[in-house]
DNA sequence: TGTTAATATGTCGTACACGAATGATTATTA
DNA sequence: TAATAATCATTCGTGTACGACATATTAACA
């Protein structure tokens, strides 16, 4: 083991940025456990709401698609929130393998309590920088997020447009 | 509220750095889960061996703090490293509440068979980068860490001395 | 028609990951 | 010395997060 209790050389880079993934990843665990004790829902339950907020109505696949989790992660939240009177889950008519997940009226209400910046108050420090920064966080991060090959990884139906998608009409 | 139908506007810079951190860190979990599957070992089990064997011998406080994980996240994983032979608890002499941890002759083997590089198949791809490009990437999540406080969030221990620049916001 | 494949959800076991509470040990103080 | 505080490791309960597997349903096909 090299002791310099002279100087420190700086961590590689690389290291650098592993090491600033952890803490990311444990602020955000931390975040959520405040938000669990303010508000009895954690960071994931509320990204779920969102996404089926956002669509008026979702399915478990979408769902785990839009949040990156995989299916059976996204079945537990959702019996969680169930367990709460958050959402409804109602079988598809059309297709029966589908189970069309609803907000309850509790739901909207606990959405308008806990606006979206307070999902992170990382949403509000970064809408505090300049534009041009803001920018470059995001490249370095998606650059990551290819280095990573994290694209691949089961969920690329982020985006929210989806223009024309007639080969399935949807349900609603 | 500005809505725009119009074109499918890329989404705004603070939501696709938070959809970049969702996609990292569900890559983190499934490259940790090849690495169980190809070396029985996982990849928070192999960071608190690394931490283990650049010092030789450490506690559980000391692995969490440069893990950046709680003790008694590291007690499990440390529980789970001793059933699988790849270290030893032994108790301090010296201060009887301490603990030391130390590798067995099976982990300095098995972190041969593992080199460090493949923690994270993104070193590779990282080192890759011209080095300026790593840095802006480093500084990148850094700023990220700061903003959302995780430099303050139980483990300051691990920069060592990093003469940078003293002026932190006063946010609180 | 029936058989097989594909899809959607759910169950189960494993492994984090945390805070709160507990017990053991050491340090501090009256 | 005795009471108290501080520290360290551990246990416990809750909530992700995953893959493998099981079940139900639909689609594709011969």
């Amino acid at each position: 083991m090299s002791n310099n209790p002279t100087i420190a050389e700086p961590l590689p880079n690389d290291i650098q940025i592993l090491n600033s993934m952890r803490q990311i990843i444990r602020a955000i665990d931390v975040h959520s456990r405040k938000l669990k004790a303010q508000y009895n829902i954690t960071g994931p339950q509320l990204i779920c709401l969102g996404i089926i907020q956002a669509s008026g109505s979702s399915t478990v696949t979408k769902i785990a698609h839009e949040a990156h989790l995989s299916t059976s992660t996204v079945v537990g939240i959702l019996d969680r929130l169930e367990h709460e009177a958050y959402i409804l889950r109602e079988r598809d008519r059309v297709d029966r393998r589908n189970w069309n997940v609803h907000l309850t009226d509790q739901a909207d209400h606990l959405l308008k309590m806990v606006p979206p910046s307070l999902h992170y108050g990382l949403l509000n420090a970064l809408q505090s920088l300049p534009e041009g920064e803001q920018e470059v966080i995001a490249n370095a991060f998606k650059r990551v997020v290819s280095l990573m090959g994290a694209e691949n990884l089961g969920t690329a139906l982020l985006q929210k447009i989806t223009p024309v998608d007639k080969s399935k009409p949807p349900s609603e």
